[in-house]
DNA sequence: GCGGTCAAGTTGTCAATACAACTTTGCGCG
DNA sequence: CGCGCAAAGTTGTATTGACAACTTGACCGC
């Protein structure tokens, strides 16, 4: 199975998702090498940098590791934030996961809304969506998805699917960073409903943008959980110590 | 003054330091270009993939960012991160820490305790403290910190002075990451107290570990606030790129 | 068996070149 | 004046080629 050369994704994308996927099929263990950067641009007949493009991709995704010299591992995989959801990082949650079913509570529906900094009221898919653990609701998501970034998007099946890979599939999109505020909230009649709890039960809401590119209100989401069904948790790193600290020589 | 070919240090890193400084000097404005990929090399001398490796550094650390067909681009200063506190660096929240007070709410103690992870119990050293914004407390902190890992501690003053700052000038600690889980609690008596609501008020709870280099048990801190009067935001990266925390009272 | 040396292999840096895809600007026409 | 088009400019992708800096393994000598 070589690079398609005919598509629009370039080269060296598709290479690192080969490679990424040739990882979690078990073809390259963690802490073993994967093959050189010479025997990969040779066996797929591209050029190295195109290879290095690749793993560049992988390594600043946390799942490789070069060693001048030595050639390029696999790490354990990490503990990374799919910024689509909260999906959580912890053991236990991916026990959970392995229970959970995330379902539509509404047919989406376009809405014309105005977001905080944003000045004109602007064309938003609302979806809104509930992620429960063998039967019991432990999120309750309304995300507003907007019609000028992700065109047509109710033609999409947006049940049954995870809706971060079909934006990166239909769109070629992938999202650049997020914010998001945490709240302590009360529960609405709506939100107490979808979370099978009482009106006025605490809650933690998270509220979140995606910015894609320039584009900073692509995508808006409310979510709300209660903290005792469903662990929020995350790891931080001190910015500017990351992978690409500069070395001075003494 | 030209880049330093006889240096260690790759051309590369050169330049994108060199970029740095100028963007830090004023001659390139946020949201202006920096002169064009091709002008860099002309006019150091260079090629221009060597350009682009000192401007993919940049992009990475969040200074700049690359529009196709239009120029690169210099982004507002990022907000960095410090683990030790939930103060962040917004403009926003710098005007209000003018106004922020920090002060001990006991005297530092010693106690034997045992975090969940860690076998045996441990030597820490209990701080409380609280943040006030125009004496309105908004953050109530309990911190444990290992005595083994920073002897003698209870010597320094606590109370008027950065704590990372301590950390760092005294033992040379930096941490590397932070695992932290959020919860909604209801306020007990002392919380309720320290925060100047009522007890049962429901509140943000932010558990806090902070790692400094293998040690995972170094400091634990427990944080709770109220978010009408406290707005804890944060930016996120996709995968492993730099978390950022920016928090600021409402 | 251990230590040192060297060759082969691998990643890191750097270059010139080419074309694609996009943005911006300028000019001409209605 | 506004619109459309073409040219110029810029970033994005990809190639071939070269050398530096490092690692690893094999071989040899003690």
């Amino acid at each position: 199975m070589m690079l398609n050369q005919q598509s629009p994704i370039p080269l060296y994308r598709q290479l690192a998702t080969r490679i990424s996927e040739d990882i979690e099929a078990g073809l390259h263990r963690v802490s073993e090498k994967i093959p050189s950067e010479n025997e990969l641009a040779q066996h797929f007949s591209i050029g190295r940098p195109t290879v290095r493009q690749a793993t560049d991709l992988l390594v600043r995704q946390g799942k490789l590791e070069r060693r001048r010299g030595s050639g390029t591992y696999v790490l354990p995989p990490t503990q990374s934030i799919d910024l689509f959801s909260l999906a959580g990082t912890s053991a236990a949650l991916r026990k959970s996961e392995l229970n959970a079913r995330l379902e539509l509570t509404a047919t989406p529906k376009r809405e014309k809304i105005s977001f905080e900094g944003s000045e004109l009221p602007s064309d938003y898919l609302r979806v809104e969506r509930r992620t429960s653990v063998d039967d019991t609701p432990v999120l309750y998501e309304t995300l507003w998805l907007s019609t000028d970034v992700f065109p047509d998007l109710e033609k999409h099946n947006l049940a049954n699917q995870s809706l971060s890979a079909l934006i990166r599939d239909v769109y070629f999109l992938e999202p650049s960073s997020a914010d998001q505020t945490f709240f302590v909230i009360c529960a609405d009649d709506a939100q107490a409903k979808q979370l099978d709890t009482k009106t006025g039960t605490p809650l933690l809401r998270v509220y979140r943008q995606l910015h894609f590119g320039n584009n900073k209100h692509a995508l808006h989401a409310e979510i709300v959980c209660l903290t005792d069904r469903f662990e929020f948790s995350q790891t931080l790193f001190p910015a500017n110590a990351a992978q690409d600290t500069m070395n001075q020589p003494v």
